[in-house]
DNA sequence: TTTCATGTAACTTTTTAAGTGACAGGTATA
DNA sequence: TATACCTGTCACTTAAAAAGTTACATGAAA
């Protein structure tokens, strides 16, 4: 299938809400940065809201992020676009009358959670304040070297 | 897209191979167990010669693991069939003209690369001849219960 | 009251991997 | 040594997931 940039757009839609919170947030606005679509940006913002990261008014361009940057991490949006999907993806159709069939999904599920939990323990620790000063410092140095 | 089970069914073959190195086999013995096609079997066979993970002749049934089952883990299998894939994928298409869009793949790619790293040692640390163990185990367990 | 936005539904396109059919050439044994 | 079987690989089709698109009812605001 296609890759998703759920994860990845929503942390971009999050930063650009509150780096740009002084201009009208309009979901072309936000797309034209993203480079997609209004309606893809809205689709995605409709699963924030539903998961208590945004704060949006139905006609009105002027989303606003739920909470304190420093209190939203990255696995707040990773949990709110990718739910509980697996990172890992066992192959669920395997022959339950042969030994290895019949016990590679369970086996192999354990240890897919734990290198998952690894990954999202790391998540854990990175705010979208950190995402916004990361971006910030990246930039100063962009420009900083055309000088 | 139709979701990967590649490093699955990778370490499904391998565990076999090992655990019924007793029997002839066949990509369709192999490809029964993983329910699929024998020709998928035999496609990531080749991934996985490719890699030295396993030696196999043409012609012959008779395919055998490059080294001790102790002397795998579940990265060799990974890095064999994945590759350097992106576990989290970045949206690389994003304005560069905007603060946002043009310095956010950098920021969120670090974070991602963290994270996949911590995945990727969990991987490293776990060997076919504890996925082989884990299978016996489950399967005992399982007979137990039958009695 | 007109203009502009959101939220959402329905549909199409794109992408990636699995599945399928075919076949040249190697293996092995009756 | 003929025959049956198997591998390795190619080309093509199918399946599935997400992005992209079109459309529109409804709300906001000047």
């Amino acid at each position: 299938m296609r890759v998703s940039t759920r994860f990845s757009d929503s942390v971009h839609i999050l930063a650009f809400i509150e780096i740009y919170k002084s201009l009208k947030l309009s979901s072309e606005l936000i797309a034209s940065s993203i480079e997609t679509s209004p309606v893809v940006v809205r689709r995605l913002m409709s699963t924030l809201r539903e998961n208590d990261l945004i704060d949006t008014k139905k006609g009105s361009a002027e989303p606003k992020l739920s909470r304190s940057p420093r209190e939203i991490t990255l696995l707040d949006v990773y949990l709110a676009v990718e739910g509980d999907k697996q990172l890992f993806t066992l192959d669920t159709n395997t022959n339950p009358e042969c030994i290895v069939g019949g016990n590679i999904q369970k086996v192999l599920g354990n240890y897919y959670e734990d290198a998952k939990m690894a990954a999202l323990r790391k998540f854990n620790n990175v705010t979208l304040q950190d995402i916004i000063e990361s971006i910030q410092v990246e930039q100063k140095a962009k420009e900083h070297h055309l000088i």
